[in-house]
DNA sequence: AAGATAAGTGAGCGTCCGCTTATTTATGAA
DNA sequence: TTCATAAATAAGCGGACGCTCACTTATCTT
């Protein structure tokens, strides 16, 4: 049931990983308990599926139209633009996901995650490399230095207190400006 | 008493904040449960006086040894080194952290926390514009830029789970690497 | 229409949790 | 030594929690 999946991101977001409880989810969805332990084997599964199910749709939207094949600099503003797009699209989502990131059952869900988008991301990497658009480095600091900033950006968008003294609202201008200096940057 | 502090960080990132309850963190310690409410005034005043300890700390270290007025790449290099040194020297308290800033209490300790810290690094970032050593940007693109990928490449250090094939180590040299693509971003 | 299966439910079980209370033990000033 | 105060405790209350069970209702098959 559907409604079991939303309100239980809703939750979860509201709530915290404590503090969720079966009963009131229940409540909340309008159903009987019982009716909970049809479709989840328990508490912890209901949670862990519900987390698979949307970081699932997050990474099948930051690979939309995007082909590993693609010149480095289009390929990085097709990846930024998508995940823009998701994270400022859903926001609920982001932060369920975020939250369930560092909670200690994050292990059995990442097991299932990754796997083809690690070799999309890997392809793409090598492409660059390869064709002298991008210097060649370890994996992780290419990776740092080019998602990275967008990921703060988006945070910063996210966060209700500002950092500074007034609100951080992304704009296409902002993230066009970062994603230039991340291509200066990684650029030969 | 120290013993509760450290046992609460510990049993938190082992367990998350569901599973940390007082009379598991009580028998942990080796005292009674009704100890603990000498100290604290309930289990989220618990928590949220242990972040806030741990958090001030990480700021301080963050903060050692550097001067608002100092030249940027120097400046920089200093904080780099020292979120790093401390990131590495103690990854319970970060991982405690990590857990606590994505829960829902985040909120009440935030408020307690960064006034200093914002105003020494907004300091810092304007001395380096006005000297020409920094491009003029929005304040949240330098930030992103000149700090989220080393926040990534700790996390990828930390991680158990490997993004590639092998773990990976984040040495002085991938420090250095990442920071020179940074300051060849940010520098006019 | 009859029977079989699936979907859903209300009530509540046993357990564990946060927290309190009545009491004991340690500390220290006179 | 006396006695007031602080520090700590063991035992357990009330309530919420995860989960189940006996049962009803909806759907499908022939």
């Amino acid at each position: 049931m559907c409604q079991l999946h939303q309100k239980t991101i809703e939750m979860i977001v509201k709530e915290g990983l404590d503090g969720f409880g079966i009963n009131k989810l229940a409540k909340a969805a309008g159903v009987s308990p019982a009716t909970i332990y049809i479709y989840y084997k328990d508490r912890e599964d209901l949670i862990i599926q519900t987390t698979l199910r949307v970081s699932n749709v997050m990474l099948e939207e930051s690979l939309k139209d995007f082909d590993p094949d693609m010149g480095f600099e289009e390929g990085l503003r097709k990846q930024w633009h998508n995940r823009a797009q998701y994270f400022l699209n859903h926001p609920l989502d982001v932060e369920f996901i975020e939250k369930m990131r560092y909670s200690h059952l994050y292990d059995k869900v990442a097991v299932h995650l990754y796997t083809s988008f690690k070799e999309v991301m890997g392809r793409f990497y090598n492409g660059a490399v390869s064709r002298k658009e991008l210097i060649p480095l370890p994996f992780e600091v290419y990776w740092a230095v080019a998602f990275a900033p967008l990921y703060q950006l988006i945070k910063f968008h996210t966060q209700e207190k500002a950092f500074g003294h007034k609100k951080f609202t992304l704009t296409e201008d902002f993230m066009e400006q970062a994603l230039q200096l991340v291509l200066k940057a990684l650029k030969p």
